[in-house]
RNA sequence: GUGUCUGUAGCUCAAUUGGUUAGAGCGCCGGCCUGUGGCGCCGGAGGUUGGGGGUUCGAGACCCCUCAGACACCCCA
């Protein structure tokens, strides 16, 4: 390739062929979730840098490396979104959402995140996702409803080879008491790795995340965040686990489960593919019910999940086809100082919801005819000086090779019972 | 941010141990059929071999730098 314009690093293009299958993805999602009382929430692809650092939090790797900051103008600081949830909880908490209308609020988004990583497979520096967020309630009903439905969205798409890994993280009720006991078995605890020592002090429960063999195998004997919950932790992780296992939706407790973003609590959840290699997690999330509050909003128990939508399509692979929807009718035009007659004709077969196209090129009639059938046309149009002068145009059914002359006045008419 | 591997037409790949004007298939455009498709045959366009520097009489092949991609670490969707 020559010295040209690139896409960058960790950036690319979605091409014709390949973005079909993008709106499948949106469409099953559209569908499912509204099914189940969600509407769409559209927020700024960038926010006051604030927003993502309170709400994800100072030690995360997200915050501390990861994100595309920057200086407006105006001098303030701006950062384009590396996740969803804290734009939607700050919108909810902006726009009194949670007065405005019956609780819970059921949100769903999607759009670009961005994180600066090293690419690889799966992983982009700017990357599509798709969430949805439930505020106002902490019913473990709502817990396995949202999990059940995620799990429906997959099904539907047709992923097979899923796991579903679930725990609780505890509360502020619980889990500084169990902060402490972790932080006293790790003091006697030997073999972490350099960076699990730094995790140490400032946010044990990720030392969890470390795929280190030695720090793994030291955490096996670690204490664990759902054997040292409150009694009303218990309960409603207890509550989520059967409603789940009622609803037939398999799920494995993982008790080394922990999250990357400071703000969950109680119920998260992880969703991981078989056949992607290392950036395996094609969904996760869990329950927030701190946040709201934190932004300066009513205590406001919610929960939420996002799905990757490269790592889905790259899941799927060939398993989803978007069509490519062939054209009802494509206009051959013999001589081509009539292209405008065609121009006006193909407005007419639009307006009447027929799909239609025409050439602009002057090709020859044959070659014409080849376009048409690389389109997947159904039907041709010949127009041609001849019949045109008598008011008449010669349509052809393609797959049947039939030709009959209709009126021009008719044509919609014509066009619409042919394809029938 | 670290390590390993890779980089030739739009796509998938060729090019003897460095040796003349870098090839093929598919795709694209056209012709055979001067107003009619899917097959076939024929032809055409399209590459400063990712970019830059170096070694050499000579580099797509070797060396260095750089950019990009893949995989792993890391991180997470």
């Amino acid at each position: 390739m020559a010295d040209i314009m690139k896409a960058p690093r960790g950036t690319r293009d979605i091409l014709p062929g390949e973005s079909e299958r993008w709106e499948l993805l949106n469409n099953v999602a559209q569908e499912i979730f509204g099914r189940y009382g969600y509407s769409r929430i559209v927020t700024p692809t960038f926010e006051l840098t604030d927003v993502f650092q309170r709400a994800i939090g100072q030690e995360s790797e997200i915050v501390q490396k990861q994100m595309y900051t920057f200086q407006d103008k105006g001098g303030r600081s701006l950062t384009l979104r590396p996740e969803g949830t804290a734009s939607v909880v700050r919108a909810y908490v902006e726009h009194n959402l949670g007065a405005s209308g019956p609780l819970p609020v059921k949100l769903y988004y999607g759009g670009q995140m961005f994180r600066y990583e090293r690419p690889q497979a799966g992983r982009y520096r700017e990357f599509w996702q798709l969430g949805v967020e439930v505020l106002g309630s902490d019913d473990p009903t709502l817990d396995a409803e949202v999990i059940s439905m995620l799990n429906e969205f997959y099904e539907t798409l047709g992923l097979k080879g899923l796991v579903t890994l679930i725990n609780s993280m505890g509360c502020p009720e619980c889990r500084p008491a169990y902060i402490k006991l972790l932080s006293d078995f790790l003091d006697s605890a030997e073999g972490l790795c350099p960076e699990c020592e730094g995790r140490r002090k400032t946010n044990p429960l990720r030392i969890f995340d470390c795929k280190q063999p030695g720090c793994h195998e030291t955490l096996k004997d670690a204490p664990k965040i759902s054997d040292n919950l409150c009694e009303s932790c218990e309960r409603h992780f207890g509550s989520v686990k059967e409603l789940l296992a009622d609803a037939g939706v398999q799920t494995e407790h993982d008790e080394m489960l922990v999250r990357g973003f400071d703000y969950y609590q109680r119920t998260t959840f992880e969703v991981q593919s078989g056949n992607l290699g290392a950036q395996n997690a094609i969904g996760g999330g869990g329950r927030y019910d701190g946040l709201v509050e934190q932004y300066g909003g009513p205590p406001t128990p919610a929960i939420g999940f996002a799905v990757g939508c490269e790592r889905i399509l790259l899941a799927l692979g060939d398993n989803i086809k978007g069509e490519v929807a062939g054209l009802d009718v494509f206009i051959v035009v013999i001589d081509h100082t009539m292209r405008k007659d065609a121009f006006r004709i193909a407005r007419t077969l639009r307006a009447a919801g027929i799909s239609c196209d025409m050439d602009f090129t002057g090709r020859s009639v044959k070659s014409q005819m080849k376009q048409a059938n690389k389109r997947a046309a159904k039907s041709v149009l010949f127009l041609g000086p001849d019949e045109f002068e008598q008011g008449k145009i010669k349509l052809r059914n393609m797959e049947s090779g039939d030709e009959t002359e209709v009126s021009t006045d008719s044509l919609a008419g014509a066009v619409k019972g042919m394809l029938v």
